[in-house]
DNA sequence: TAAGAATCCATTGACGCCCATTAAATCCCA
DNA sequence: TGGGATTTAATGGGCGTCAATGGATTCTTA
């Protein structure tokens, strides 16, 4: 298995530390190998929603991948740029598997005590649990406009 | 033979435990084989019914083909991925061949001590017993009128 | 030297794994 | 063909391991 998938909730301490779900490890670690001990995820402030995007190896691929597509020196390749890589942060994964969120990532996603972990295939999101319920429900209502695609029986 | 058909009921046991019936058990190895003892099943709630949608490796594949069509980043994309990979569990099967049913998709289904497993080809569903039996006889009534425009005697 | 960060350790509770029993279908052989 | 033996599936229960979490201790750096 090398997507993310589905959802975890886990609590977010004192100290700003989170268990990272250990499915998401395992990806990460196939995915993002990068030398013993120090596998790192990249994190970084989602642009249109209250939550953040993370990944490890792919991921950053991607990113690269859409930049490329853009010509060098262009003011869109500058903003894009800016945009995705500015504000990431490679979190390192301690020995039990977790992370520490920087402050200013937990507020822009709002995260108090517990957090979400959304596996999105690629990548994965950090929800404030409330604010993804809601999130859910109108991607479940998109969802129902898909449904013939889905091979759904309706 | 590599679909899912027919019908079966086994016991949901106190620690959320089913035994997935053999023959359904038989093609998710075939279709879903990925080495010794970690076969998996792709479980989550279905749509637009109280009940649970599962498959192996190609149902999985179904819906990354689903996903491949839209660009990366897009707001389309995200919303597709949180409702279709967002509800998404992966039970493992264990060496008896059974999986566990977390809380959160039992509820969905209403399940509580029996489960009928109902085979769609190229996935199955998980119904609470009763839920489903209602649901049959509707199938059936409208097989019938089908039956009577086609001419065939039944 | 104090504050923050990173590492280590200990607890607990869930989950995976194993075995034992029962039931049912199949097979074998007289 | 009938009865007994064997195999496979389903179910129940017990136990060990690992993930998640909280706290302590060491390390770094300002």
């Amino acid at each position: 298995m090398d997507r993310f998938v589905s959802t975890f909730t886990n609590k977010l301490d004192a100290k700003g530390r989170v268990s990272i779900p250990a499915p998401f490890r395992a990806v990460l670690e196939r995915d993002g190998y990068r030398g013993a001990g120090s596998a790192g995820i990249y994190c970084y402030p989602s642009i249109d929603a209250a939550a953040l995007d993370c990944g490890g190896e792919r991921l950053a691929q991607k990113i690269d991948g859409l930049l490329s597509g853009l010509p060098d020196y262009s003011d869109e390749r500058d903003e894009l740029s800016v945009a995705l890589y500015g504000d990431v942060q490679v979190l390192t994964i301690d020995g039990d598997g977790r992370i520490v969120l920087p402050e200013e990532l937990r507020a822009h996603a709002g995260l108090t005590s517990q957090v979400t972990f959304v596996g999105l295939g690629d990548k994965f999101q950090i929800w404030n649990p409330e604010t993804f319920e809601e999130r859910r429900k109108i991607a479940r209502e998109k969802a129902m406009e898909h449904r013939k695609l889905l091979g759904g029986k309706g």
